[in-house]
Parts: structure tokens; sequence; C-alpha cells
DNA sequence: GCCCAGGTATAAA
DNA sequence: TTTATACATGGG
């Protein structure tokens, strides 16, 4: 990658092209906020504003190290996603609509415990009102990080009582986030490992967790992991995919289920009078 | 007021 | 094994 510092700025010439919106607004995210034509955001305890000029990618307020550390794989740079569209539109003309109407879409690859966090928050809710739970969560427990909070680490919240969690208004998700930040936290649930055992197993140590169900852990692995074979025989896969592909296996979507599945989600979202006509 | 939201735990068939 | 319901909260 060719990469350049200009004071505060880094700017990675050679970046793909992608689009932000798309990709922070396709619900697989939920800190970062349009401010004019950048966005600003926080991950990893790295507070940036990111946007596209003619000279290509431009990070505002990091440094080198944070770019080859953090942000190339956060945004998946390396991911060569055009060849997977083309491989996703070959599968099945509903794939091919999906791709075409957000081809700018990219997985963001989060924090392991802020992704769990984040979707245990999400589950029977909406994007608005996790967007808030969230906030007051980093701003509540978190520590500042320039004109932002940092995500509250698995310790802190493990060490606060059930009714200090009152403040961020989550409801009934209260105890578990509670009980994902104790097991965490005591290393009953070690999320590194995550990263590398088979699938099915990553999923069952998730489920383990009081309030993540099948969904919760398949997002999880996706967004936090960047294991994009999830969501191979997840509850979305088959209450919508069989839906949209009746006859078509989870395992013909191959190592990129979880890509096909966040075209698919959010074309549905923006277009719902579609979600069942999508062949039209 | 009503319906719904990137679901899951629980009980019951 | 599958199906029904409660769950806290607030946006539309």
């Amino acid at each position: 990658m060719e990469i350049k510092k200009i004071g505060n700025d880094i700017i990675i010439y050679d970046a793909p092209r992608f689009s932000l919106k798309d990709t922070f607004e396709c619900g697989q995210c939920f800190r970062w906020e349009k401010e004019g034509d950048k966005f600003h955001g926080i991950a990893y305890s790295r507070e940036v504003y990111v946007y596209f000029d003619d000279r290509g990618l431009v990070i505002e307020n990091s440094c080198i190290e944070d770019v080859n550390n953090i942000w190339i794989k956060y945004f998946d740079l390396e991911r060569d996603y055009e060849k997977i569209r083309e491989n996703l539109c070959r599968i099945d003309p509903v794939l091919l609509k999906a791709c075409s109407y957000c081809p700018g879409i990219r997985i963001l690859k989060q924090d392991p415990w802020e992704a769990l966090c984040s979707f245990i928050i999400s589950q029977n809710n909406n994007i608005p009102r996790i967007k808030g739970i969230i906030s007051r969560l980093c701003a509540n427990f978190g520590e500042k990080q320039g004109e932002m909070y940092k995500f509250p680490s698995a310790d802190k919240l493990a060490s606060l009582e059930i009714d200090k969690l009152a403040s961020i208004r989550s409801g009934f998700r209260d105890k578990y986030i509670l009980d994902a930040a104790k097991k965490v936290s005591d290393g009953r649930l070690d999320l590194e490992m995550l990263a590398y055992i088979p699938i099915d197993k990553a999923r069952q140590a998730l489920m383990g967790i009081h309030g993540v169900g099948a969904k919760v852990a398949e997002c999880v692995l996706l967004y936090g992991f960047h294991r994009l074979e999830a969501f191979p025989l997840d509850v979305w896969m088959k209450r919508v995919m069989s839906v949209f592909f009746p006859g078509k296996t989870p395992e013909m979507f191959g190592e990129c289920a979880g890509i096909a599945q966040q075209y698919l989600f959010h074309y549905s979202r923006e277009n719902p009078e579609r979600l069942l006509d999508l062949e039209s």
C-alpha cells in the first residue's frame, strides 16, 4: 500500500474505492456518524475522521503505525471484493441484484468484544436505538478519547452492579451484557481463540453466554473476527435465504456467505417492499 | 395508542 | 423437535 503522512492526516493512495456511507450505515457497526463529507468515529480506541478525495482514502488524526496495525485490517483493504461480488453474482440473480444495489459495502473487522456487546444489544431492537444505547454505554463507562469515548472493557463492565446499567436504558439486555462481560473478564470465554477454532465450536462457545443465540453469534464471528464463512446455518439463513433461494443450500454460498448476507440485508432493509419480489 | 425492531429464553405441545 | 410468548424501550 502506498501510504503517506501529511500533518495529522494519512492518505492511502491506492486503497480500493468503496462506499463509506453504505459500509458504515448497513447495520454492521454503530459508532460512526456522517459530518459533512467525512465520517467521524472510533474503533480500537482510535478516534478519526475518514473520507475519500481524489488522492485516495484519507484518515485524519492518525499515524502510519495505526494504519498498518489497525485501519488496513479494519477496512479490509487487502481483500478483493470485486472478485467476491463476481462470484456471488454468478450464484443467483437475486444476489446479483443485491450486490448491484450496494457494491460499495465492505465488512469491517471490528474489535471482538465491542462486536459481542453491540450485537447483544441489537437483539429485538432497531438501529437508531442500538446506536443510542451503545453511545450511552461508552459515555457512562468508557474512558474519554478526544471528542468521543472508548468502548468500555469487559473488566470494567464486569465490575458493575446490574442496576448501574439502568442508565443506558438497554432494557432486558442489561443482564446479557453483564453475563458476557463476566465470562470474558474471568476467562471462561476466550475471545482470541474464536479466530482460529472451527466455526461450529466458535458459535457454540459464544452461545454459552446468556442472551447470545445463533444470530448474535454469527454476527460476532463475521464482524469481530472476519470469519466470512459465518451465516451458513443461521436462523436468518434458514428463514430468509430459503425464501430468496429455494432449493439452494447454504454451502453453495461458499466462504463468503457472510458477505452475501450483508448485501442482502442492506438491500432488503432499504427496499422492504421488494422483500418477496426480488425476482421481478 | 399501535406496530415493529440485525432475537433469545422459557415453557409447552 | 418445533411453536408460542414475554421481554424493555422508543422510533415511526
